[in-house]
This record gives C-alpha cells, sequence and structure tokens, in this order.
DNA sequence: TCGGCGGCTGTTAGCGTTATCGGCAAGGGG
DNA sequence: CCCCTTGCCGATAACGCTAACAGCCGCCGA
C-alpha cells in the first residue's frame, strides 16, 4: 500500500498513520529501546503496511554516515583480487555495509587516486584498496587524509593498515620443499616486477636458497600468463641442470608444465614444478599441482574488519599477515639421481 | 585551501568566494553555457580554490537520482560473472556511474530478491542481474516495477531485457565440430540443472545430434568444478564406445582431460574433448582445449547500455544475444579407426 | 505538598542541493 | 517611446531525515 498518490511513503506518512511524530518514528529504527513497546509496535505497524523504506540520501544528509564501502582494485578478473573482493562483499554484507567497487584500468597511481577520488565522491565511509603494486604504495602515500584506507597486499611503509598474506614464508616453504627433495637448487619464474607479491616470493625463494647455500639463478619475469609461463618453461626445459621450478602462480605453472612436456622433460620423475594460489584447477593438472594456497577469504574478511577498526579511529599500522600453506601434490617429487658422468 | 575552519566547502563558500549566489554556481555544475563565461569562469576558479566537491547525497535528496548502477550476481569468483562485472563496471565508470555489488549467497529466489532489495535502499538507478539460473527467472517476474532492471544471461520469458550468450549455437558449433571429425556421437558433461547456460548448452548438443540422427548419450551432470569433471571423466573413461566429449565449460574439461588420462585412453588420439568458455589457461592445457570463446566482455556491455536505455523508457522486451566462437585447438582430431571387429 | 527526576514524545532547526519562479537589464520591433 | 523578448542571475522553498532541546507525565523522597 502507498500513500501520497502513489510515490513511495515517507516517514512523515509512516508518522501520520501511526499517530506519532516524525521523530517518534525515526527514533523506532534507529535506538527502538527509547520508545515505548506499545508505541514502537504501531509505528512497526505502519511501516509495514505502507512498505516505508527510509531514503538513505536524506538521513546521510544529515548524519554524515552512507553505509557504503568502497574498493579500488586491479583487474577482479583474476582470481585473486576476485576472490578477495567477493569476501570483502561478504563481510560488509553481513555488517550492514553496501560495496560499491572501482577496477582500475592500470597500475599507475594516478589511476588508483583516480578511483579512489570517484569513490569519496561517491561518500564511501571507508575505501579498501586492493593493489598490489609499488606504484599503488606510491598513491598511497598520498591519500585524502580523513578518509579510512585499508590496503590489502601492500608494502610495510604506508601510513595505512595493511592485510595481506605473507608471500616470503609461503614462497620460502615451497622451496624448502623442493630443496629438502634433494634438489640441488630451484629455479623461479616470477611476476611482474612491479607487483609486492610478486617480489615478495622473490625473497623468499632466495632467501631460502641463500641460507642453503645453493647458487641462486636468474630471476625469469613472466606477467602471471599461461603464456609466459609457457615461454620461459622452453628456456628453462633446454637446461639440463634445471631439476626444480617454483612458478610465482599456478597458471605460469601450467604453462611451464606444458612447455617441459613438449620438450620431452617428464613432471615430476626430471624436473620438479611447484606454483602459487592453488586455485581450484590446479589439483586437475597433469600432473596435479604442488602448490601453496593463500587464504584470500581470509585477507578479504581481515581488511574488512581493519577498515572497521579504522572508521572507530584505530591506528594506522595495524598489519594483519596470513600464514600461506603448501599443497604438496603430484608435480614435485625426489630429484633424479645425478647423470652418470657427473 | 578549505573553508568553515577545515570542513570541506560546500556549495555556498564557493558562491561566495566567486561573489554569485548558490544557485549560479549550481548551474555552473549542471548547465554550464547558462551562465556567461565570465561568470562561469570565476566560479570554477573558486571551486578549483577551494577544492569543492559536490555532497551527492544532497544532490541526489532533491534530483532522486543518485548515478549508481547495482549489480547483482552470484559468485563472482567464477570467471564469465567476474568478467561480465568487470566490463559492466568499466562501461558504467566511462558514462559517470559507479557501481555496487550484491553477490548473491545463494540461487533461490529469495536471495536474489534480498539483493535487489539491497541495492533499491541504496537507492541506485538501475540493476543489472547476472543469475543465469530458472529460479532467479521466478524472481524476475516478480521485481519492484518502478525500478529499471535487466538481466544477463536470463530465460527468455522474463519481463526485462536481457543481453545474452546464445549458448545453443555455441554447443552447437562444438558439437558439429566434432561429428565433422568423423565421430559417430558425443557425449556430454553438463553443468547443473538449475543453470539456465548448462541447459541452453544441452539443447544445442541435442539438438544437433538428433538432426543428424545420432544417438544422444544420457547427460552427465557436473557442478562446473574440475573435480566433477573428473569423476564423470572416469565413467566415461570405462566405456569404449566413447570417443567424442562436450564438457560445458573447462573447468569440467579439465577434469575430464585427467580422467581420460589417467585411464590411459590418449587426448585426442582416442578420444577427443572440447569445452566452453576460454577460460586464458585453456591454451596451455594438455592438450590445448578446443572450446567455445563466450565473449563476456561484449555482454556486460551490451547489459550495460540496455539498463541505460531501459532507464530512458525503452521497452521491456529488448534482447541482445552474443554469439560465440568455435576455438579449434589440439583436444579434437578424426576420430580413431573402429575396432577391427566391429 | 512539592521539587525533582526519569521515561517518553514532540518541536524546531538544520544538513547541501536543485526547481521554480521572478527580477533586472539590454536589445529589438512597432 | 513603449512593450516584449531574451539572457542572466538571485531568492525561496522544498527534498526526507535526525540532533538537540524542550515539554509532559507520573512517581519518588523530603
Amino acid at each position: 500500500m502507498r500513500s501520497r498518490d502513489g510515490r513511495p511513503a515517507v516517514l512523515m506518512d509512516v508518522a501520520v498513520l501511526a499517530g506519532v511524530s516524525a521523530m517518534t518514528v525515526s527514533r523506532v529504527l534507529n535506538a527502538p529501546d527509547r520508545v515505548r513497546a506499545e508505541t514502537r509496535a504501531r509505528v512497526l505497524a505502519a511501516v509495514q503496511e505502507l512498505d516505508y523504506r527510509p531514503n538513505q540520501a536524506a538521513r546521510q544528509l544529515v548524519t554524515g554516515r552512507s553505509g557504503v564501502l568502497g574498493v579500488v582494485s586491479i583487474d577482479t578478473t583474476l582470481y585473486g583480487p576476485a576472490s578477495t573482493l567477493y569476501c570483502i562483499e561478504q563481510a560488509a554484507r553481513n555488517a550492514g555495509f553496501n560495496v560499491s567497487i572501482a577496477s582500475l584500468p592500470s597500475l599507475s597511481r594516478r589511476s588508483m587516486e583516480e578511483g579512489v577520488e570517484r569513490l569519496r565522491d561517491q561518500a564511501v565511509d571507508g575505501v579498501i584498496i586492493v593493489a598490489p603494486h609499488e606504484s599503488a604504495a606510491d598513491g598511497l602515500r598520498h591519500l585524502p587524509a580523513e578518509m579510512p584506507v585499508v590496503a590489502v597486499d601492500a608494502g610495510d611503509d604506508i601510513p595505512v593498515p595493511v592485510a595481506k598474506v605473507d608471500q616470503r614464508t609461503g614462497a620460502a616453504r615451497a622451496t624448502r620443499h623442493l630443496l629438502s627433495l634433494g634438489h640441488r637448487t630451484v629455479w623461479h619464474v616470477a611476476g611482474p616486477a612491479d607487483w609486492l607479491d610478486a617480489n615478495g616470493r622473490i625473497e623468499g625463494w632466495r632467501g631460502v636458497l641463500e641460507s642453503a647455500d645453493r647458487p641462486v639463478p636468474e630471476v625469469l619475469r613472466g606477467d602471471w600468463s599461461s603464456r609466459s609461463g609457457y615461454q620461459l618453461g622452453q628456456q628453462l626445459a633446454r637446461d639440463p641442470e634445471v631439476t626444480a621450478v617454483f612458478a610465482s602462480n599456478d597458471q605460469m605453472a601450467l604453462g611451464v608444465l606444458r612447455a617441459l612436456r613438449e620438450a620431452g622433460r617428464r613432471v615430476p620423475e626430471d624436473v620438479s614444478v611447484a606454483g602459487f594460489d592453488d586455485i581450484p584447477e590446479s589439483a586437475y593438472f597433469w600432473p596435479p599441482l604442488t602448490t601453496v594456497r593463500q587464504d584470500f577469504h581470509e585477507v578479504g574478511r581481515h581488511a574488512f574488519h581493519l577498515l572497521l577498526d579504522r572508521m572507530a579511529g584505530a591506528s594506522v599500522d595495524a598489519r594483519r599477515l596470513v600464514e600461506p600453506e603448501l599443497v604438496v601434490r603430484e608435480s614435485t617429487a625426489p630429484a633424479p639421481a645425478p647423470a652418470p658422468e657427473a
């Protein structure tokens, strides 16, 4: 049922129908226990009957809060960001927030600031930034001060709370796993140079090799795509020294697998391969991929709660590290016996 | 620079600084040509100097428009919905809209209506629904009438504009391709029964088999996951009759590939396999997967423009079909010679 | 009996914008 | 010379809600 000749009911309509003042209706909705039970019931009945919905714009105009959170993110088509976004959204919904998104067309500081601006103009109550790039870090240092912001997977030297997966530990675990299988060293197919995740994994990998006193092969730079993994894999396949490869994500690992196979090198008998992410498909690669599972959902949840804290005034240097987990499958195996003449 | 002791500048501050009335400032922002160039310049200078940003809530309160579009979608972690969402967002941004999302935790009509409600309460100007389910169709028939809505990948008998990929044609192409390679018939690993896409593909597949007068094997139901493809693939691998399999998405095709290989059946020499979607990885499966490419981006764009039209009052039964494209790679090959005793 | 206090509800005054109407000056036609 | 138009701008009144204060009533203790 509607009042006012078909336009949606407003607070005043409810008040009239319930025989109370507008303020009382407002109270019923925002602080129910400050209204006598009987009155409250009458008001709620009126609300129901008129199918009344509070006008958020009006409420926001006076309270200054919109109940909307913003997420600015790079390519939400990628598995990681998509999962993180999804989980942020779930957490936010449960807490009564809506979520607006701003996908970044590029990785520049400028583009990131544009995304934040757009959200700010929309008057979001806070922003979560999913932009694991060096260049983004730059932007994160020049944010409008009054806006609560947290970052996902950002560096450590920025003035906003950060939720992230501990990339170094993850990479270290994968690398140690390969060494423990008897491989002399481990080659690394990395992600793009401006991705923090990529660099964190390089550090983890290199750290283990160095402290175990192993040779550190040159880093091979991919771009996260299977194609790049394939191309670099072809390179690796030519070198008979290579018995263990750690790829910085599962897609590149897939490319490596294919390149090795095409070159006649068996996985895992001749070469072991490990990935990173544990995308749902990797258990069905051939062979099933040993990889490092990142709990993106956990990261999303953490990010959301950090933002909540931040909005409540918490300090700017909170950090939330999520531990990744090594998932051993069939793409890694003991190193082949050294060639006879060695 | 700020005015009013540090709080953000409002329209009135700009007006005072520029020596004009508030209304004139408003006009400069919304209908620039109705203001003398000189005045406009003065106002714009003041805007700049005060770093003035219009308060959207106030504007919305009086105009009734928010400049925000809503997208309600199932699991945005899946490749298809994620791509569609991404592209909707791009298109919306370019047209000056923001986008809010509501991911659905379940596929029920109720859950979908909840998503729409949430967005409606947020006062979005329109909604795009990405919920390719039978159950969603039900909900689509009971939407608040005054809200502009378009659907992605929905059925045909609903009262909202629809943008979708022509699933039947896609499936038909894959099936015809396999028949043309000499296979007697084609087995089908389908998606969940309540997904429209899954059913559309079944129809396309069945249609081709029937009109070519081939036996129609029983449909095998998966759940889109590689795991389900793997399990059903094991079943298929046991049947020596099976020489061609069409899976309803690439993930399940991956599972099928693995099951066949484990059972000792070579792909494509013994069995041909085709998928659907053309996810970025499928070119690096082993063997590289023949599949049907869906242009999700195109769908996203269409959906957005349909919504724009709808908001402008266009009819409710607009339809936009996107043609999918067969991508032939190495997982399909001519049928093996019939067994000697046949 | 009265002041005071606590529980409940109403009144008033904005929040920052745009719609609407109206005014004023300059210019053009009768 | 006057009237009417046209171009530009300003005053006022909403839009729908809540913060802040004010008022009423009944009950308590003094």
